[in-house]
DNA sequence: CAATTTATGGACCATATGGTCGCAAAATAA
DNA sequence: TTATTTTGCGACCATATGGTCCATAAATTG
């Protein structure tokens, strides 16, 4: 997942594959059929995990608006320093497969589908506590957010200022509470 | 530029370069060195359009507030639709080859704080005219749009309904306005 | 231990890739 | 028109790519 993760699908080479697995072609072959299988598998790997994380901090017996604060602060915390610069496995082939390989357009879709849904879930339970400012719509400051946190992890390819990142993200959130 | 555009980087093969020049093999490597060479150029193309068009909207003759909102219109209106799907040669090449090549990321980089830096300057006119809500910090601002603007642009990959966009963009300047 | 299955490794293959080079045609000069 | 330069073309090349296959080693079973 690595190694996908760090370079992209086309970047990675078999013998990247090789090493990275510890395995020989003819073995990795067998397991995974072929390099696009391993891709979607390593996708629906980070996938997986990216949900589960999301599960955990958005977890209906937490506080609705701490936990969508927390899912920004991983954000920043993933967008910032050293590790900021290996970006999102799941932004990075969106854009380059997304819209030439169906199969992973559909795994990006749904994964996008599901995170959105999950946001606009705790922000509706946020609304329902009257926590959220008049005129706050829970699924359209969900897609907000979608936007923000997925931009995130583009800008910060290049520019890794955690300070500017969570203080962008403090006036987003003010906008949303009440 | 186009195929750069669609394709990525290493997608586009040069047979599909050469098609969409019209040159034999020997004439492109005569005006353009190399592959590489040839989408530094495109990629400088597609920034500078950019720029100029974001200058256009950011006029300063024109209301500060205006041109932003022009600005996200616009950015709405690249991620709905047909269009959407191309998505952006420098969001696409932000996450392919930001981290591997180097003339590429300072161009990049220079793209993202250039555009950073013209909304700061349109939000700051905005704050001095008094038009900015309080605690609305220019930079911050500029930044929180950076985000937005770009990670439109990775969702409507997958997700390109215009009224959803729309709306986000609505709460979001909603939040920055007086 | 022997027989048989399963897993492993790396030699091998066809192809696609980016890149070069020499020839011929067109343009220019004399 | 002839001589000379420039430009454009596509055959050609070395290499790297994803993928196959068979010989061998390991594990499993009787």
């Amino acid at each position: 997942m690595g190694v996908f993760w760090s370079s992209g699908y086309h970047a990675t080479s078999l013998p990247d594959l090789l090493e990275a697995t510890n395995l020989s072609r003819g073995s990795l072959y067998a397991a995974f059929g072929d390099k696009h299988g391993l891709f979607l598998r390593a996708l629906d790997r980070y996938i997986a995990d990216s949900l589960t994380r999301l599960d955990a901090e958005l977890d209906p017996r937490r506080d609705a608006l701490e936990g969508v604060r927390a899912c920004l602060a991983r954000y920043v915390e993933r967008t910032s320093g050293a590790g900021a610069k290996r970006g999102c496995l799941v932004v990075a082939t969106a854009m380059e497969l997304g819209s030439h390989d169906a199969e992973v357009e559909q795994r990006i879709r749904r994964f996008f589908k599901a995170m959105e849904t999950r946001l606009t879930a705790a922000l509706g339970r946020a609304k329902s506590e009257g926590r959220l400012a008049d005129g706050i719509e829970p699924a359209t400051a969900a897609r907000l957010l979608m936007c923000v946190l997925e931009g995130m992890r583009v800008v910060s390819k290049t520019n890794s200022d955690r300070s500017a990142s969570e203080a962008a993200v403090r006036i987003l959130l003010d906008g949303f509470g009440k």
